[in-house]
DNA sequence: CGTACAGGTCTA
DNA sequence: TATCTAGACCTGTACG
């Protein structure tokens, strides 16, 4: 396949570099910035990879032009991935603007704004950088499965930007009747709304407090304390278990108060413009390949705002998750056959519990959760034995990953995302790490050290699931255009992502098809992950016209 | 007066 | 007897 690496040039010109899979250069063109989105629209009915330093500074554009590409190297996220693969030979991958890539930030919410001049990635080479990763996977141990990784992450960027572009259907009418009905109507100049200021009076004389501001946790707790309540801190699971007449009206302030702070009226009119929600999402954005995101805090985006997700006259959402993605991936990347019985069950924990593994599907789902994030106590610690002895090679592989890290060693997924190099561990002369702290105890060292074993055995799984879901996305992403015809947000396009839940929005008479794509989607990924294992994923689907009918 | 951190709450 | 993974982001408060 032709790839082409594409250069700035000052402010106003692209060079062309057209090469080989192998990175052979051919010939090389430039076209000033103005035509860039022409000549790729054209370009892209032939198939094409676009290599450029980072999505995010080049896509928008495109995107804005009317332009989807098909496939593209993402520099800075492919660097990323093949910096930290134990899969890779570091020397291939070195170069004398290595650190420049590793410093490379995508442009966000924070930052829209760069100018030629004042980009860091003005400074670095794509064409010599690309060399090198070519190189580097070439060479690479498991080159088939770091392969798919680039590719899936790659992918994965065009889905961000396009994401973006697009924007979650977000009705503005609609989450402010919701915010009035709560709160009352929005008060000027940011004061208190109406119902809080009557909730505050109730909890002032409850705790005989007049002066009290129950947003500063410091002198809530106090007068907590003052009124001879044994409290520690001011959470609202702790503040539930107390008889207080003063206790109901401080948890609805602070449900309250949360809604008005994080999603109230100053969110709507900072994120939402022209009836689309639209954050930035940022792949890879964690170091388990997680995405993270910027703006509007799209990762937690509260069920309680969420009818105001509402998809456009004519359209639906089609919104589909995963049941138990981690404990899933785990059967298949450890290949625990008797744990991928279990998963042949649309319910996972209830298939551990006709296998006899465990009582009860609570129990089940607690030795999980316990095994994915190293509990050794209470609940989930006392399931251990029992899974351990039912599923050797599903526990045994998280055992190993907690002792690997413990050991200080580096960890991987399936497709060879690299963990962290721990502090103190670091081998580059010119990031030492956290020199020993000599105040450390040798407790200290050792809770630490457990810690980081906790961080490695969610790691695998984690990361290996970030992957599944990766892959899941590339197909979808695929299946999806070819559904419809026009513009990306013409067609049935992706709306939201979130770990093991995608929202499609879509023409109303293609969503039965896009069903179909979903499920599709999600097949093909387990057989790209685990091939010919029998691991099964299943989805729940659901065609609504808000995000809060889902589920 | 701006930055850093603590505490809290939402997400999977 | 037992709170254990990964994030974003808000306010209040301490600090330089």
């Amino acid at each position: 396949m032709d790839r082409v690496v594409l250069v700035r040039r000052g402010g106003d010109a692209v060079e062309l570099r057209e090469c080989d899979d192998d990175g052979a250069e051919d010939r090389v063109t430039v076209v000033p910035a103005a035509v860039l989105a022409d000549v790729v629209r054209e370009r892209e009915g032939a198939a094409v990879r676009w290599v450029w330093d980072d999505t995010t500074r080049w896509y928008p554009a495109l995107l804005e032009a009317g332009v989807r590409v098909e496939r593209c190297w993402d520099l800075r996220l492919s660097h990323a991935v093949l910096r930290r693969s134990p899969f890779v030979d570091q020397g291939l991958l070195t170069g004398e603007d290595t650190a420049g890539w590793d410093r490379l930030q995508p442009v966000t919410a924070a930052d829209p704004a760069l100018f030629p001049l004042d980009d860091p990635a003005d400074l670095l080479d794509p064409v010599a950088e690309h060399g090198r990763q070519l190189a580097a996977l070439a060479a690479a141990a498991e080159r088939g499965r770091l392969g798919l990784l680039l590719a899936a992450e790659n992918s994965g960027a065009l889905v961000a930007a396009e994401m973006t572009f697009a924007g979650l259907p977000w009705r503005a009418d609609v989450h402010e009747r919701l915010l009035t009905e709560l709160l009352g109507p929005r008060p000027p100049g940011g004061s208190r709304p109406a119902t809080l200021e009557r909730l505050l009076t109730e909890i002032r004389g409850a705790f005989a407090a007049p002066d009290l501001n129950p947003d500063s946790p410091g002198s809530l707790l106090r007068a907590l304390q003052a009124s001879g309540l044994p409290v520690g801190d001011t959470r609202s699971w702790t503040l539930e278990q107390l008889e207080h007449p003063g206790i109901p009206a401080l948890l609805e302030y602070k449900k309250l108060s949360r809604l008005l702070q994080a999603n109230g009226w100053n969110w709507l009119d900072s994120w939402v413009r022209e009836g689309r929600f639209r954050s930035y999402f940022l792949p890879g954005g964690v170091v388990t390949g997680r995405w993270a995101s910027n703006g509007g805090g799209a990762l937690s985006v509260p069920a309680q705002v969420r009818p105001a997700a509402v998809a456009d006259d004519g359209w639906r959402f089609v919104v589909a998750d995963v049941a138990q993605l981690e404990p899933r991936v785990l059967a298949g990347m450890s290949r625990d056959e008797a744990m991928a019985e279990a998963a042949r069950s649309t319910d996972l924990y209830a298939g551990m519990v006709a296998a006899g593994a465990v009582a009860t599907r609570a129990d089940a789902k607690a030795g999980m959760l316990g095994a994915m994030y190293g509990a050794t106590r209470g609940e989930s610690g006392r399931m251990m034995p029992g899974l351990t002895r039912r599923y050797p090679r599903a526990i045994g592989l998280v055992e190993e990953a907690a002792r690997a890290g413990e050991r200080g060693e580096v960890v991987h997924t399936l497709l060879g995302r690299g963990s962290p190099v721990p502090r103190g561990r670091a081998e580059q002369p010119d990031e030492p790490g956290e020199p020993p702290d000599a105040g450390e105890s040798a407790e200290d060292r050792d809770r630490h050290r457990r810690a980081w074993g906790r961080f490695t055995r969610n790691f695998v799984v984690q990361g290996t699931g970030a992957e599944w879901a990766l892959c899941w996305l590339a197909d979808l992403r695929n299946r999806l255009w070819r559904l419809g015809a026009g513009t990306v947000e013409e067609r049935p396009h992706l709306v939201f992502f979130l770990h093991d839940e995608v929202v499609v929005h879509t023409p109303e008479h293609l969503a039965g098809e896009v069903v179909a794509a979903v499920h599709r989607a999600a097949a093909e990924a387990g057989r790209l992950l685990f091939g010919a294992f029998p691991v099964d994923f299943p989805l729940d689907v659901a065609v609504v016209g808000s995000w809060a009918d889902a589920g």
